[in-house]
DNA sequence: TCACGTATATTCACTGGTCAGTATACTTGG
DNA sequence: CCAAGTATACTGACCAGTGAATATACGTGA
């Protein structure tokens, strides 16, 4: 006990046995996302990792900073993942786009999904706009929308950043009603709106006239950056 | 006390004092969709109607049977403002459905605003998923999507069940991305795009070769009920 | 019309339990 | 020895739900 490889730790210490502090992140972020923040309690967290409660209040000084770095761990698997289904698949934006609803629908359809958790975090956190877990999420979906408009401006579509939120949109929407009515299919009529929406705007980035491609698309004039 | 103007009540009493359960039910609607449901307490929602908790417990029998009512409650007059603000709007349906998201636009802009209550129920009822709650929640989704559907086919639009299901994704989306980044420009791209997918769905209906217009439209072949 | 019974409606005071957070003491590697 | 890390055991607040008593409306038989 008592071994503490900092972040920093190159594995000197040999056979490292699963930091303290990871134990208690890993055993958060199952339970914070199967039951939701409120749902558990410290004493839970505590147990499946096998620690006392206050051995996570020395790791973390509060139950909202523990979620706040729950949600902070989950940002780049949650990215890469996103990321990695999109190279994986052929053919051009659209397609790509739409493969990655499928593989969307193909996650929700398990019985034991459970929808985002950055969404579903910041619905639990409503009353607290300012809490460090909302900026995270927050964090999360810009990261996701940045990513998705570097796409489309690559393949000229028209108005880039206004068709990354509109997927942007789909995606969180699909989330949503999809756990609501416990049904993936919601998830691929979403991936064939996208599809609709990124292969317009594709045709409008072909068409000779509009000069330049990202002049309209900055978010519809609505202040974003 | 104990005076209760049955519902079928005339205004023999004189200015009908507003029966005991409609208050705790008003009460309890307000506290629930500014708070969150787990966030208040029965004491909570007993002291703002002016009764005891006990009370609360003679009308309701338990706190899942008055968030159910509160939901159930809920659902006409929600339906109603989507009606409404669409019958108030001119043009054909594609830009009637945008004026739709404007209007939501401009309800998310306010401040106190706090998304969809039947969807943030359902994050934090996911636990249970057999909760009445939940059937109310899918069950005011559906007459959404369904009176959508209604529209669609009215206006020959290619798919209508397809295209219904896609804006009822496209307002949700709305919802969960206008609540977690306090932006309501986010609705107002969802506006553009439903719009879009709409008048590809008119334009679809208006080619002779495909003759029925909403024979694929359920759902795309995705096992919905 | 009135006394009485009964169903309805409401209150006060309580229970059993959970949970975030803490005071304090023990352990162990350096 | 000392300081990081962990454990035991506790506090104070809150909360869903209940027991028992009380108050009011209303029907009914004499």
């Amino acid at each position: 006990m008592a071994t503490r490889p900092d972040s920093s730790a190159d594995g000197r210490t040999g056979a490292v046995p699963v930091p303290t502090r990871e134990r208690i992140l890993l055993a958060a972020g199952k339970l914070f996302h199967g039951e939701g923040i409120r749902a558990v309690s410290l004493d839970a967290v505590a147990a499946r990792a096998g620690v006392t409660k206050r051995t996570v209040y020395y790791h973390f000084r509060s139950k909202d900073d523990l979620v706040a770095a729950y949600l902070e761990a989950r940002d780049p698997p949650n990215l890469d993942w996103f990321r990695r289904h999109y190279s994986e698949a052929a053919g051009d934006v659209a397609t790509r786009i739409e493969a990655l609803f499928a593989a969307l629908a193909g996650a929700a359809a398990h019985p034991r999904w459970k929808g985002c958790g950055f969404l579903r975090s910041s619905v639990e956190l409503v009353k607290t706009p300012g809490h460090p877990a909302m900026n995270a999420a927050r964090a999360h979906k810009k990261r996701l929308e940045d990513w998705l408009c570097g796409l489309f401006q690559v393949a000229r579509a028209d108005g880039a950043r206004e068709l990354a939120r509109q997927i942007v949109l789909l995606i969180d929407g699909g989330f949503a009603v999809v756990l609501l009515n416990r049904d993936a299919g919601y998830m691929d009529s979403a991936g064939r709106a996208a599809g609709t929406l990124v292969r317009a705007a594709l045709a409008r980035g072909r068409e000779p006239r509009h000069g330049e491609g990202g002049g309209e698309g900055n978010g519809g004039g609505n202040g974003d950056g």
